[in-house]
DNA sequence: TCAAAAGTGTTAAGTTTACACCCATGA
DNA sequence: TCATGGGTGTAAACTTAACACTTTTGA
């Protein structure tokens, strides 16, 4: 390709920075890393990494997922993109910010402690390098906005869970309390949420019904209203 | 500043584009420019820029919106980053997508035509450059949850409006009919959008009552629910 | 036997929807 | 005088919110 119009133009490092949610004893968490590099190496950071020559950023948020967590083809959704001039103190860095909601079960803990990565509770956050506490922000508003519409709150349960579960998921996203019998009465109307037989016995003495999440049943529904 | 860490990683053209919506005679509409430049030039597109060495990309998104339009501070919401590997053909080029809502009669016109550029309307684009097809779709959508819950239609309209215009954007926006009694019923009870004294003949023969939108009494409501 | 979590319905209030006719005016 | 867009109310259906006690069982 002949020298381009384009290229009197500056160029820029560009990054993606991830926003790992997970979900755990009743508790919204997110996976934080103590920062690998300098400037500002071991101050708690997202999970970031940049973007390839020849790489869609929407694969480079994938593969720094993956480095980080073991996991593949996990959904995740663009926060946007943060380009502030001095937004790191590096050098010049646009990136671009994305969210993706796992199971902690699922997640390599291994790989998590050879990066130096650990679960921090969403209520109780420590102080975060250059933006990445925006970012955060931005991926929560978007998550209630979308758990309001769509049933993403599954993705961060094992594939088996109770009401009660599902209820503490959905209070800890939304940050407000939930009225017990209207939830329930809001759930057994869903065809996607199917009771099992099988009974959790490890959170309570009687015993709680375990449920699951059927995407088949879901993608049935009607996609418009009547 | 030493080479730092960062050199090691490539560099890429940022760009911002611009999705600039108008409401004119009941129709949602884009401003689209003729692209001026090589390769591709003539083909239909959104008005976009290079990001500069030292400027922020919200700026960058300003300043290519004031080229085309003469407005200042307007208000523009990021749709998002796009940024596939091949998606502009001269080379590659990381995107931000911004939209903008503005009035078109305090566009100016002489703007417009020295950069080629039209207003045409949502329902019957023609085709487009590059992914600039689903940049308008991201940003129609997040228009459409925006308008669910926030008053940002006013900006698309002058600042005297009837409340049949009002009806026509909020259809033309969410791309369904709504029942006019309702509508009224709904508006009435808002305490920022007041009667002015001032009769619209323009569009009818009896005359409309003109309405302004009151952003002092919008921003004393409370912004919680009882 | 008792502490701890699971499970279960009803009513009132509020919100949303559907629906049709008269009014004022300029051409 | 009539065609055009402006303006108005009510009732039924539906949705949401508030609220408290009984069940089961392991320690």
């Amino acid at each position: 390709m002949p020298p381009s119009f384009y290229s009197q133009y500056p160029k820029f490092h560009v990054a993606v920075d991830c926003i790992i949610f997970g979900f755990e004893k009743g508790q919204l968490k997110v996976l934080l890393q103590k920062r690998p590099f300098e400037p500002r190496q071991g101050e708690w950071s997202l999970m970031g990494g940049f973007v390839k020559r020849d790489e869609d950023i929407d694969h480079a948020a994938q593969r720094t997922l993956n480095q980080l967590t073991g996991l593949h083809d996990i959904y995740m959704k663009q926060v946007g993109a943060f380009g502030s001039v001095n937004r790191d103190s590096g050098d010049r860095v646009i990136s671009i910010a994305y969210f993706a909601l796992v199971d902690i079960e699922r997640v390599n803990a291994d790989l998590n402690h050879e990066n130096s990565a650990y679960w921090e509770e969403m209520t109780q956050l420590p102080p975060l390098l250059f933006d990445h506490k925006e970012m955060i922000e931005g991926a929560l508003k978007k998550l209630r906005t979308m758990i309001g519409h769509q049933p993403v709150g599954f993705s961060l349960l094992p594939p088996l869970f109770t009401l009660t579960q599902l209820q503490m998921l959905y209070e800890a996203i939304l940050g407000e309390k939930i009225d017990k019998r209207n939830f329930r009465k809001r759930v057994s109307v869903l065809p996607y949420i199917e009771k099992t037989d099988q009974i959790d016995k490890l959170t309570s003495k009687r015993g709680a019904a375990l449920y699951r999440f059927n995407d088949v049943a879901y993608n049935l529904e009607p996609n418009f209203k009547l």
